[in-house]
DNA sequence: TTGAAAGCGCTACCAA
DNA sequence: TTGGTAGCGCTTTCAA
């Protein structure tokens, strides 16, 4: 059977207050020899305090959540953008002392459930959309940093009072200027632009990232063709309109090798006549045929900031900002080529 | 505040051992009506217990632990495979009623911290190399699972009493000859071997691969040229020697790919002329230039039995084999082609 | 069918 | 500097 803190106190002919006070290294409650004394027995012992009894008395356990949310049952941690935010925060939790609890969830009452299950010290939720946001925000009062949650001003302006809220996001607005500045400098002037479908007017990762590819080109003066803006669906009506342009900007890595898959399929060296440029660095990128230039976002970054703001929040700690926008790293490739003179 | 089995128990007028007795479904020792009258209060405040308590009258708790081993500090969780394996696991403990826990470890002591700190029902284990394995083994008395632990025969023989330690492997034997089997009935008969460097003699995923690449050469009577052996720091040796073979086993699709790529590099076409298969299955292999021809080994329905199996050793229902072996499936694509007659 | 009470391992308060 | 003790929320005897 396992060593509690009682027997160690009988073994030390101590109180169980005095190694309670030791464990929590309350040094100026206890004489030297005494630490001294049960620090030995607890090495001899390899005691480590029961976090569920710690837990049920403090109401708090160095535990934290990571919550996916997903509308169906996808294996969502199979996502590699989410299995490197759990790797940032899993490093730094345990650098830290914290442990991760990850859980899948659907709606703000499984939230609700895990909650009131575990007594968690705080959340980090992926993949929250805005409408599900209001209904979850109020589910949980403890600490909560969203990553990737983009949020209208307008309920931003609604939570700004709720201090123990925090959003990382990318800045995609400046890493999608960086996408299409790049573009630019290597001389193409007709540029198009391909995502997954979207909501349109709902603030989103694609929509900011839509909206720099707009700004950048009038900023430029090059035309904007709204026929050059395409779905995920639409890779037939690009390889028919190829002529037309001389450079993709594509919002993910994974869908640009798609489209250079499905596109060389058709026409065996597109990529000669075709730049394309991505978002996030997947570890498949640079072992692209070509290489493919994007645009690096770091989730594993991501998910160690935020868990140092979670951290943060939970300890009360003064933040300035609510909503903190980590930039996108131009990571250059071959897959966009100098337009020639 | 959170509501308590005791505030249910007041406002429905009864005693805390009924609210216990009708939230643990022991019906036979309440009348339904009291039944009734305490699930709808539990309703109004939709309360749910809180585990710590539970877990420690109960010393249990429904979490189980995905540790994951590994030397160094390295990013763990954005290995794709271990990502897999995580979402088979999370989304069946989801659907029983489970919470996992992650967390990335470095030794048995690390282990026997965490099992410490809160109670597991029990631990699923990856990336446990045999040298550790015998130390971590003592550390927890409660069921293990591990996953792809390939352990010599007379340690497994050491273990077969304790009936609550369980391994699920791929079965790389067969896995491996299927990989060959494929070559050959596709008409090539110089094969090569690239695999990571790996320690002779322990047993290992690789060390089954290789086997069996041997076997299945011997048993159609094909040459084995020792030469043909790489590691995969040769991708030069490789490319000197490319004219000596038509096709080459990959014991990983990651280093499939960087191969073709390296490859590519230095000979445009290579690829008409050499054959190349892989094993796992990631992502990308679909999208590779050939899509890579592979063996799958399908993580995330490993973790998914991974979890089951624990399950019923933390019942303690019988299992008739310590070690599973899981079979891979040969995924034809264009990697590996026809040689002519 | 119901309830009183002990106790899981720990911390925190108060008293010595 | 030390210890006694209440109590966190729950389950589990045991008795009624």
């Amino acid at each position: 059977m396992r060593v509690t803190i009682k027997q160690i106190a009988e073994e030390a002919n101590v109180s169980v207050t005095t190694v309670s006070n030791v464990i929590n290294k309350r040094s100026h409650r206890v004489s030297k020899e005494k630490i001294a004394l049960i620090e030995s027995i607890i090495e001899k012992y390899n005691y480590t305090p029961n976090m569920n009894a710690r837990s049920l008395v403090q109401s708090s356990s160095n535990l934290i959540g990571l919550l996916y949310f997903s509308a169906d049952d996808d294996f969502v941690f199979s996502d590699p953008f989410t299995a490197e935010v759990l790797s940032g925060i899993e490093k730094q939790a345990k650098e830290m002392g914290y442990f991760v609890l990850v859980h899948n969830v659907h709606s703000a009452e499984d939230v609700k459930t895990i909650q009131r299950n575990w007594r968690f010290e705080g959340f980090i939720m992926v993949g929250v959309r805005v409408k599900e946001f209001v209904a979850l925000n109020e589910v949980f009062d403890g600490p909560v940093v969203y990553i990737d949650t983009h949020l209208s001003k307008a309920t931003l302006q609604q939570i700004q009072s709720q201090t123990n809220r925090l959003f990382v996001n990318t800045n995609d607005y400046q890493a999608s200027t960086l996408a299409v500045e790049h573009l630019i400098q290597y001389g193409h002037e007709k540029i198009a632009f391909l995502s997954f479908d979207y909501i349109v007017g709902e603030p989103s990762v694609i929509h900011e990232r839509y909206q720099a590819y707009l700004d950048t080109l009038k900023k430029h003066q090059l035309i904007f063709e709204p026929r050059w803006v395409y779905k995920d669906s639409e890779f037939d009506r690009i390889y028919q309109e190829l002529d037309e342009f001389t450079a993709i900007v594509v919002t993910g890595d994974y869908l640009a090798a798609k489209l250079v898959k499905f596109l060389k399929n058709r026409k065996k060296h597109v990529m000669d006549q075709l730049s394309i440029i991505g978002f996030d660095d997947i570890t498949f990128a640079e072992l692209m045929d070509p290489p493919l230039t994007t645009i690096r976002l770091n989730p594993s970054n991501k998910g160690a900031i935020a868990f140092h703001q979670l951290i943060r929040l939970a300890k009360h700690e003064e933040t300035n900002e609510q909503v903190l926008l980590l930039e996108g790293e131009l990571i250059s490739r071959n897959s966009v080529q100098k337009m020639k003179e």
